[in-house]
RNA sequence: GGCGGCAUAGCCAAGGGGCUAAGGCAGAGGUCUGCAAAACCUCUAUCCCCGGUUCGAAUCCGGGUGCCGCCUCCA
């Protein structure tokens, strides 16, 4: 079974073959750091995260490029009206970006490369450009002629003759031959203020396009295995990423184009009118688990438009918990013999899991093998029980699993003082329960919830403490006395 | 107007010409329990409509209907 990944530019199923064996080069188009990212820009990453997870999975060793935005229309719109330098203005959304990151348990890329800092190698490139005399000025703009690129239009199948007539024009496209032309470099104009650079083209700053253009080649080389981004990219973005990378080299960008769908919310298009385009602090604010939000985000294939509701976070959460549980039950088995029917269920587990992974990143469908699996093993538990090595099968396999969605929650850590004070809280509340001292009892679970964020579930075995918010367990089953 | 996607249970969501249409959430019932909570188990659909192809379609084809995206430096 080979991983098969869907490509945009052929607009079918491909097996991956990467052009280095065992290696794999991947672009991913980032954010623009003019404002806090929201949730529909963490779901691009959370894909890319995903595909990054699974590549590795699969044994291949990832090289990531993501690129920082950080100049455009907006932060220069943004740092004249406020003052600062364009540097002040980007800084604190980069830095919530990156911090969003970490929340979401997104692996870094290997290479964050900022547009600010690479000015040198788009204006080397443009020049490349202008050798092979696919550039033209007009009043200091350097624009890409498209008409010069016989195959423009593979990627998004459009033809630029059939482009919406009557799409409003700006002002300064009066200029170019052909509409579709895109800027390569703008000159400077007073509305820029402070933000430009001088160098051979002029005085002026860099087209949005040709960055990416210049640090995926920079970085991974003229020729790379993936390259990623919304939809929203695939024209014209990407179309003209493809124009002036393989005008410039004569040799194919990208082998694959993968486009993640966007997400409504609550049904609605997500947009600043309908207060619903939420960033991630948004809705950490309202108190929802980090970890939820990445496993609702993750759990649609990602060529599947996203309707994202609260209804659905707290599935998402309580989803998890049941995720979470099976470790827990784990923790309370320990038969003597071993469970004969483990080992079939857990290969069958795992191998659906992988196939639905190779179909696509087919996500929904491995959920369904992992939660099949906690099915069956919870069956296993509640019959003839599980060994200890059979649990640390169990648990392997998760862990397994887990390098792909990462939500698995770490080992809960107290103090151990304050294990002590809870455990010592259990044993009171077990003797209370053994007098029938209800009140008691009652009253030591009540501390244990709001004083030390710990619930307790009453079994067979003893008395199990959880974590209240991650449901984690907290310390070995308390067992009661005399038993 | 051009390009493209989607329509499966209350909600989310896989699958895909023929074994009982995955899985999750919610809901109902049950086990356990001082109570509670939790956990665990069990149960819940014939796949938007109309035609066609076929021994057989939810799955393929044609036609509808509905929703959505891109064509604007929004992932």
């Amino acid at each position: 079974m080979a991983l098969a990944l869907y490509n945009t530019l052929t607009r079918r199923k491909e097996e991956f073959v990467p052009i280095k064996e065992g290696q794999v080069r991947i672009y991913t188009c980032g954010p623009t750091v003019y404002d806090y990212a929201h949730i529909g820009n963490y779901r691009a990453y959370i894909f890319e995260d995903l595909l990054r997870r699974y590549l590795q999975y699969r044994g291949f060793e990832v090289t990531q490029v993501m690129n920082i935005t950080d100049v455009d229309d907006k932060s220069i719109a943004a740092v004249r009206k406020t003052g600062q330098s364009l540097e002040e203005y980007t800084a604190k959304y980069k830095e919530a970006f990156f911090a969003g990151l970490d929340t979401l348990r997104i692996q870094r890329a290997e290479h964050y490369p900022e547009a600010t800092k690479h000015i040198e190698e788009m204006v080397a490139l443009i020049q490349k450009l202008q050798e092979k005399g696919v550039v033209y000025e007009a009043e200091g703009n350097l624009y890409y002629r498209i008409s010069s690129f016989s195959e423009y239009g593979k990627l998004s199948h459009m033809k630029l003759d059939e482009l919406k007539g009557g799409a409003r024009v700006k002002a300064d496209e009066y200029e170019k031959e052909q509409v579709s032309d895109f800027a390569l470099w703008k000159a400077w104009e007073e509305s820029d203020g402070e933000v430009f650079w001088e160098t051979t083209l002029g005085k002026g700053r860099p087209g949005w396009h040709i960055e990416c253009s210049a640090m995926s080649m920079k970085y991974l080389g003229e020729t790379f295995d993936i390259h990623t981004g919304g939809v929203d990219n695939m024209f014209p973005h990407h179309e003209n990423e493809i124009a002036q990378s393989e005008a410039a080299t004569g040799k194919p960008f990208v082998r694959y184009w993968l486009h993640n769908a966007h997400l409504i919310v609550e049904g609605q298009k997500m947009s600043k009118s309908l207060g619903n385009q939420y960033t991630l602090r948004d809705l950490l604010e309202k108190g929802h688990d980090p970890v939820a939000i990445r496993y609702l985000l993750m759990s649609t294939h990602y060529r599947q438009q996203l309707n994202f509701t609260f209804n659905g976070l707290e599935g998402a959460a309580n989803a998890l918990h049941r995720i979470q549980d099976l470790v827990n039950n784990l923790a309370l088995s320990a038969a003597e013999k071993d469970n004969h029917k483990l080992d079939a269920i857990l290969e069958q587990a795992r191998s659906e899991f992988e196939s639905h992974m190779d179909d696509d990143l087919n996500i929904s469908g491995a959920l369904g093998s992992l939660f099949s699996m906690i099915g069956r093993v919870n069956k296993l538990i509640e019959g003839d029980g599980l060994s200890l090595s059979d649990s640390s099968k169990v648990k392997e396999l998760l862990a397994r699993f887990d390098e792909v969605l990462g939500v698995l929650e770490p080992p809960a850590k107290r103090p151990s003082e304050e294990l002590e004070k809870i455990e010592k809280l259990v044993r009171q509340r077990q003797q209370a329960r053994a007098e029938k001292n209800w009140g008691e009892a009652d009253r030591c679970r009540e501390v244990l919830s709001e004083e030390h964020r710990a619930v307790l579930e009453d079994r067979p075995e003893g008395t199990v403490v959880l974590d209240k918010e991650t449901g984690k367990m907290l310390m070995d089953v308390v067992r009661s006395e005399g038993d």
